[in-house]
DNA sequence: TTCAAGCTGGTAATCGATTACATTCAAGGC
DNA sequence: GCCTTGAATGTAATCGATTACCAGCTTGAA
């Protein structure tokens, strides 16, 4: 079954290429009559139009790009799925592309994109590098980035306020009598998670908590990241009573090696995740966690894409942030009487 | 900064359009000298191909489509993230649609992938429908199924071998003294939910567990049905002592609530789960599961794809299946001595 | 020397739409 | 009744590559 063309239905309704294209995009007023025929002839012949040709003449592919920092972290596919309802609702494809946390592949996947000509590429991704912003600097297709520093150039931007998030989670643990605070941050390789770091020691500063250079490790923004920081705290000689960790993935593995180490969460350690995916809930204790909505995001991704392409360089670069909310569940709880630090000479 | 275009690069290089497109391509030889003018040409005006021209004149797009069930199982995730992987090693993009479990939103986007005209479709979904078989069957497109019964017609398969993984996991739980067992399916409007459930009874029979209509419980492939699942199951005057479940995610809402129930697995009760996703080490107790590779499955459809594109229809279909391999956790154990069956008046 | 074969490279048709511009025809103003 | 105007449709250029076909030049065998 051979694909039709426009030119095979225009005959079979007695008219022209262009009445046809007109009838299917409605750029121009066409006689009900005439329309009906075209319709009909167009369902007969089981017509759809050839995009790469509408692409090629137009200009437009309606496609979209996403790339994404780590499909595996359960945070993205919620993301990955709101973005593309939004996407296909008004008829937008959108091609996917993994980066694995690799500044390399970020920018091969965003040529890729760009190479393929789609309308607009939403990068939720942290490994954002220079050259990256200076090649889409120089490109008309509208980007959004998802929480990169402003610096970066006049690209729309959703922003998370990490800030006010960690302000929450440290009332939270400071009404639980919590003083001494460590993090598990993101690869120090990452921009963002550096700045993360900076954003949690000054919270953590102005909410009277104490923090030590040791109490600070580099996670990977995954399980393992988790696990091997939780070895590490609960063998310090002086350790912390709260832990916040740079997202729920690396929170779980924190919390499964303690629950390996019989250490017990809160009881000893109180546990602090970001995102609230769904394994947060599940786990045992259930992570207290501060939940971020991906459904936001993806909405705010998709709509500044869309809006992008009207590139009007007066459009100032909204950017639109989303506040993370906490849910407090199991894994925190009151600071213990006697921290271990007792046990100094 | 304008986009480039071949005749640009030809002039540039004192060469015709046709000699851009040979040094390009390799599809004739072209003399050294020539070539190396060409490429510098290139390099000097950073031409990138037009890939809607390129697609509309050569017939190919150097896109495969990919058509999941649901990225929120993380089980999709990794199969993905295989899939991409292996396509961009190739110069392939990977338009991705997710249908949530649902017919309309697989046929709508099986449609939206046709119209844009896609070297390959992989469909990995469980809600594989007659019309949807029918417009494939009508189309040159490769496709390449996970997991569909054969009757389907000629497409290529990647199957897993259910009945092998169900047989290994009875096997152990026979050994461990279980008599009597349970299982959770996929949803019951899903054909290859329901020739699973069919596999189930029948190694089952086979291995000589007692099974029961009320102990066959229809889940959703989702926490949500293991949840009410384990709620069923913890209430019944009579329960089975062991249970499959038709993945991960339902096992480990299953383990949810038997720890909400303060019942305690696997003494009271053993859960096997399916997948092998990286919570079920995870979650408390660790869940006994089938390991399922997802880069083999994403290997297999990916080169179907890739073979299927010299569709000779002398190639029988090739259908690759895949093994499961139990893995041994926490969630299983020996068999309760007395069944909560001793309960009965 | 001559001619066929083999290379390289160019010319122009082509893929299938969109769209600028031309045309037709009817209505309405004077 | 004639001319302007505008709405509906058609004609053909166009987007930017690929590729069938052709032309010229070497090379080597007869």
């Amino acid at each position: 079954m051979h694909r039709m063309d426009m030119l095979t239905v225009a005959r079979r309704a007695k008219v022209s290429t262009a009445t046809v294209s007109r009838v299917l995009s409605g750029s121009r007023p066409v006689t009900a009559e005439v329309a009906a025929r075209v319709r009909a002839a167009i369902e007969e012949l089981n017509y759809t139009p050839n995009s790469h040709a509408r692409s090629l003449r137009s200009g437009k592919s309606n496609l979209f790009g996403l790339l994404v920092s780590d499909v595996r972290n359960p945070f993205f596919p919620d993301a990955i799925e709101h973005f593309e309802s939004l996407a296909t609702a008004q008829g937008i494809d959108v091609i996917f592309s993994n980066t694995g946390y690799s500044p390399e592949r970020l920018m091969s996947g965003l040529r890729r994109l760009l190479d393929r000509g789609v309308d607009g590429i939403a990068v939720l991704t942290s490994e954002v590098s220079d050259e990256l912003v200076h090649t889409l600097r120089n490109v008309k297709v509208p980007v959004v980035f998802l929480n990169q520093p402003a610096v970066q150039g006049n690209f729309p931007i959703v922003r998370v306020d990490y800030e006010r998030g960690y302000r929450e989670a440290m009332e939270h643990l400071s009404m639980l009598g919590h003083k001494d605070i460590g993090f598990v941050s993101g690869p120090n390789t990452l921009f963002s998670a550096m700045r993360r770091k900076e954003v949690f020691l000054q919270v953590a500063k102005d909410c009277g908590f104490s923090t030590r250079d040791e109490w600070m490790i580099e996670g990977d923004h995954r399980l393992g990241g988790g696990k091997i920081a939780a070895a590490r705290f609960f063998t310090m000689r002086s350790a912390p009573t709260a832990i916040l960790c740079s997202n729920d993935l690396t929170a779980i593995g924190f919390i499964h090696t303690a629950n390996r180490l019989k250490r017990s969460i809160p009881q000893e350690m109180s546990v602090i995740g970001f995102d609230d995916i769904a394994m947060s809930e599940m786990v045992q204790p259930a992570l207290t966690t501060l939940h971020l909505s991906r459904r936001e995001i993806a909405a705010h991704a998709f709509f500044a894409l869309q809006n992008g392409e009207d590139r009007s360089r007066k459009t100032k670069s909204m950017a639109s942030t989303v506040l993370p909310q906490l849910v407090i569940r199991e894994s925190t709880g009151v600071a213990p009487e006697k921290p271990r630090v007792a046990k100094e000479r």
